[in-house]
DNA sequence: TCAACACATCGATAGGTGTCGATACTACCC
DNA sequence: GGGTAGTATCGACACCTATCGATGTGTTGA
């Protein structure tokens, strides 16, 4: 286990500044990938998928949470689940309007991962 | 729960061609949001983002399994597992030579799963 | 042929996750 | 104030997943 390669992976200097880490720039560490994990592991979900395309299309940029429920087919109760998880990791964000909570799409966190997957 | 909303989404031409289902193109039907979140959550994990971001870093371009496990300080099976997932997802591709089985990324993938979070 | 090494797979286990139904909380309206 | 409706939370359950150690598989070299 020690013939194959050994040579010395690229500083954080010779990949440029840090802004936000990124997966091609420089090897991450653990801290950095549990950071950039959590946000991927939030859209590694095909109803949460649906929930993020749903807002991106909304004519108006948000929707409440009870014009998810018949279109994911899902209960309301498991609704409002991906919709906290996807809150908490800062990719939707709820505003109370009476009775009803409007989500809208934070296009900027979710630019952020997609600049973390290039350049 | 019928008050708000009810404007119809953008219909599959509106929104133009599917080629690769994009999160911000068009609501996504249950399978496209299946095949994208296979996608995700395999780098929804600390030690995959790791994993690739050790790839995109290596000066050769690939990286053998033996050099990953003292790195990410996993066992050799641990780490197996999780080239397995990635290799399955189509992130990485392992090329047997002697003992050795050499790792590398396929950019392509990445691009493509960067490209459905974006223009 | 046999020993050594690299890697994959297996079995087991602890912890995480998606889901539902039920319940609690909040806001509106009569 | 009480009823109604939308949302969040809770408890329970089945399933998945990350991890390890052990074992199996394939390759090299003596």
């Amino acid at each position: 286990m020690a013939e194959p390669n050994s040579a010395t992976p690229l500083t954080e200097e010779e990949a440029g500044p840090v802004c936000c880490p990124s997966v091609l720039a420089a090897p991450l560490e653990a801290v950095e990938a549990a950071e950039l994990a959590r946000g991927f592991s939030a859209i590694g979900d095909p109803v949460r998928l649906r929930v993020l395309s749903m807002l991106a299309a909304a004519p108006q940029g948000e929707i409440c949470v009870c014009d998810f429920v018949i279109p994911l087919a899902k209960s309301q109760g498991t609704v409002s689940h991906h919709l906290k998880i996807l809150s908490e990791a800062g990719l939707v964000h709820g505003d109370r309007l009476g009775k009803w909570v409007w989500y809208s799409l934070d296009r900027a966190r979710l630019a952020a991962l997609r600049g973390a997957l290039g350049s």
